[in-house]
This record gives structure tokens, C-alpha cells and sequence, in this order.
DNA sequence: AACCTAAACAGAAAAAGTTTCTATTTAAGA
DNA sequence: TCTTAAATAGAAACTTTTTCTGTTTAGGTT
């Protein structure tokens, strides 16, 4: 488990609800927000509150089992990430509009130190959104 | 005034709230949160309340004058916006992360429609951060 | 197998952010 | 000037998020 090494090595504890949280997320199709998860979490642990979710998102986020998804609005959502977020590993995510799977986008368009409009460039935030393969098959087969 | 004629447009009405909000924002180094901006126009309209300043920076926004900031965090946060948001005129910005000031950036690197691993392209959030010339003048000087 | 300790936990509470509602006022066109 | 759709204030409700405190637990050590 890749998940498991990087709680481990950022020194935090593998405990039954972050477990369950990450099989949650293995399972659900699409980023989740914090209620979502509260919601499918209450019915193994009844006595889990929002505020641990929270915090448990925030812990798993920082050490990098899950990422913060951006472009939903204003709504907080985290989705798995199948690659740590170090410095030497930088890389983006594309989300399925139909079916939420995320992949990995290694290359990168913005490199730091690049001039923009005048500017130089040192950081950038890019989320983006797509339709993956096995999602265009299904619309090719409904259209055919 | 650019501005006046995007609000003319969308069949708003020009306010003096209006004006002295798009005022504030000409002011301001850097974009501004909702209750940062109520905080300053508070001066002037006393009885200025935060819904009002929710609605018109929403209102702002969707006509065109403002965009929405995104990359600070949880925060949300508008700047203004030198040409309209229309489906031709599709662009991002960078903004200083020295003094605030907003770059309109009308090369985008990702065209709808572009696969990216395995993925086809139907949407993309950018957000670039950077240092405007300006502000790249100054640091230079200051440690030359 | 029984400790030990830092971390995680539940739950209440507070704080912050945001939206909704209604009655009143106003911008701007006729 | 008249008319009307839009903007406004203010209260209230609502949602989200954080903080706090005391209790429990994971996981390493003995
Ligand atoms: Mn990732
Ligand atoms: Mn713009
Ligand atoms: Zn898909
Ligand atoms: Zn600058």
C-alpha cells in the first residue's frame, strides 16, 4: 500500500477511520467533499464526527495520499493521488466529468522562471477537467 | 469606462456602490476578499452591509468586471478583470506575488479539445503567480 | 504480553463565511 | 415626471470550518 508508506513516514498513525477513508475514496467515483465522506463514514463508525473528517482529510492531504481538488466552485472536495506531491515530483490532475477517474498528468506546461506577459513565473495552479477513454467509448457506443 | 459599459450591458445598474467598489478595487494592490472590500467601503456607505457586498461582487463578476481569484487557499477573492470573459477572448492571469498587480495572459497553453494522457481536454483552470517587472526592478536594486 | 506516549478521537461549542428573505429605496429608461 | 425592474439594508438562517477539552488508541518499547 503506497498510501500506508507515506502516513507512515510523515510519522502519522494508520488508524481504523484513515483506512477506511482511503478505501472510500478507492471506491468513489469522483473527488469527495468532507459531508460526502461523513455520510458513507457513519455507517461503520457511527460516532464519527465532521470535524474528525476534517482533520483527517487536512492530515492526508498534507502528507500526500490525497489532493485538494480545485474547480468545483467554492467547494472543498480531496480526491486519491496516486503519486506523492514533492518538489521533484511535480504534476497535475485531470478529472472525468463523467466518471471522476483521475489521472496523473506528468508533463507540465509552466515551468518556474518562465517570463508571462512581463511577469516571471513562480507558481501556477492548473486543474483540469476531461473526458477519459473508457468514458469516450461509452459516448461513441450511446451516439452509434 | 470599460467597466461601466460591461455593467450597462448585462442590464445591471451603475450604483454609486458599484462605482466606489470598482474604485476600491482600482486602488487596491492585490485582489480583495469580500469582507476586506466591506471593510473599506464602510467609510463611505456606513450602512453598507457584507450580503450586499457578496451580491454585487458575484454580480461583477458574471458581467465581466471582476474575476474570481483562485489559489489562495479557501479564500475567495476578486480583482479586476481588463477585458471581458467571453468565449473569444478566452485568457488567465498572473498576478504579482510582491505588490498584487494583475497580468492578463492571452496565450493559453491548453486548447479544449487536446488529449492529454488519454484524456480529451473540456476544461481547464489556470491560475499563475509570479513577479511583475516592476516589482523584479526593486528586488534587483534592493540587493545590487 | 503488558506498558508508554504521542497522536487521534468525540463532541460541544464557537467562529466564520455565506445565503435567503422582506420591505424599502433608487437608477435609469419612457 | 412617471414607472418599474433592480438594488439596497438588515435580520435571520444556514452551512462550513475551527477550536477546545477530556478520553481513547496505535504502535513502538520493554
Ligand atoms: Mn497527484
Ligand atoms: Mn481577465
Ligand atoms: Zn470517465
Ligand atoms: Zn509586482
Amino acid at each position: 500500500m503506497e498510501a500506508h508508506s507515506l502516513i507512515k513516514d510523515a510519522g502519522l498513525k494508520l488508524t481504523p477511520r484513515r483506512r477506511a477513508m482511503i478505501a472510500h475514496f478507492s471506491l468513489s467515483s469522483g473527488p469527495l467533499a468532507p459531508v460526502e465522506l461523513h455520510e458513507r463514514l457513519k455507517a461503520e463508525f457511527p460516532r464519527c464526527g465532521l470535524p474528525g473528517v476534517y482533520r483527517n482529510l487536512e492530515a492526508l492531504a498534507d502528507c500526500g495520499v490525497l489532493f485538494r481538488v480545485a474547480g468545483f466552485g467554492r467547494e472543498r472536495r480531496y480526491a486519491l493521488c496516486s503519486q506523492p506531491h514533492h518538489e521533484e515530483h511535480h504534476h497535475h490532475h485531470i478529472i472525468c466529468i463523467s466518471c471522476g477517474r483521475v489521472g496523473q498528468v506528468e508533463e507540465c506546461l509552466y515551468q518556474e522562471g518562465m517570463m508571462i506577459d512581463g511577469f516571471r513565473l513562480v507558481g501556477h495552479l492548473v486543474q483540469l477537467r476531461g473526458v477519459c477513454a473508457p468514458c469516450a467509448v461509452k459516448e461513441s457506443e450511446g451516439s452509434g
